[in-house]
DNA sequence: TCAGTTTCGGAACGACTTGTCTCGTAATAT
DNA sequence: ATATTACGAGACAAGTCGTTCCGAAACTGA
């Protein structure tokens, strides 16, 4: 590799400043010019790194994201909690709040950064869900586990409908509550 | 009231053109310049009726969807059949599938507009829901319905994830396991 | 050492969209 | 008849995106 290597600062200071920009502005008022400001950065710096806003923003908000597989909690309530936590915790940062709505309405306009969405996050989180109901088969806790997505679906979706659509806090207890519904979903062996 | 009556024929251009943009387009893609060209009105006769693209894009994806209370079906597996399916329908329709991710990413930015959202739907879809639920409880088959937008959530959520966010396409597997998942979240008494 | 390459911050640019405004004209109420 | 409003069409300013230029700086390889 020739030439002037990049400045790492550099690439910091614009993760760091989209982030501040996302919490402050929110998407749809996230401006790259306003970036490359907060960061006291040129915008062919952010340019040469990204080749869209949409990137720029999903790498500010999802790369942040380090989901790790929660270990094995004993039962499938204890694995079900923790998970329900990680997940509440993630959507409910405040760089996430800000970015995920208007990051899942650019799917329908650019398919690849779908693409790249289902890889970095959804996967990681379809195979906790798995794991998790792995071990509640093994422990003998559930007879039928439901099609992947759809138990994927039944975690994440209530969770995204709370705070995004119905736009409410994180509350302690619809954590609560709806870990014990979902396990009640989970639990039932369809006829 | 004086001057010249507005022309209902407009109205209606507007609404439908907005319509077929958005099912053609999506939602990022829809500009009021091609609405106005594939309606045929000027600029200022949409202006005239909505403040903002934002508002004119709400009246043409939420209008048209009349969420009419299903009737008792007798039983709560019948009523919530009909319910996914009312949700799943509306949710999954061309225009709505266009609309809905990029309005609640609006709803951010715009209050207001998740206000009217919240009136002028999820309110109509709450009472479905508490409809429902009431009758469940009257015929004894739940004891402790869950609060309210818990329920919702565990409806609504992953429809919309299932459409949104993993972008899978209307199953009618899907539709009849959520039923059967959900229900028993539901019949689930907690401790 | 030194030419070639790539980066840097800063700034300009064209293309596009939004929302307002101005035309000249048509329709309605008073 | 006159005032008022709506109509289609289009000009307009403001703002944004993504690209491209600039001169200067940093690094590689001969």
């Amino acid at each position: 590799m020739v030439g002037r290597p990049r400045d790492e600062r550099v690439d910091q200071a614009i993760l760091a400043a989209t982030r501040g920009v996302l919490a402050e502005q929110g998407y749809s008022r996230l401006t790259v010019d306003a970036v490359a400001a907060a960061a006291g950065v040129g915008k062919a710096a952010i340019y040469r790194r990204y080749a869209s806003k949409h990137e720029l923003v999903f790498a500010a908000a999802v790369h942040d994201v380090d989901l790790e597989p929660p270990p094995d909690g004993g039962s499938l309530t204890a694995d079900l909690t923790a998970l329900v936590r990680e997940i509440l915790d993630s959507l409910g940062a405040p760089t996430a709040r800000a970015a995920a709505p208007g990051l899942i309405s650019d799917f329908l306009s650019d398919p690849a950064l779908a693409d790249r969405f289902e890889e970095t996050f959804l996967a990681r989180e379809r195979a906790c869900v798995r794991a998790a109901l792995d071990r509640a088969v093994a422990r003998g806790e559930i007879e039928a586990p439901p099609e992947r997505d759809l138990a994927h679906s039944l975690i994440l979706g209530p969770v995204f409908a709370w705070l995004y659509i119905f736009r409410r806090q994180e509350e302690e207890s619809f954590a609560r509550d709806l870990v014990v519904r979902v396990e009640a979903a989970l639990r039932h062996t369809p006829v």
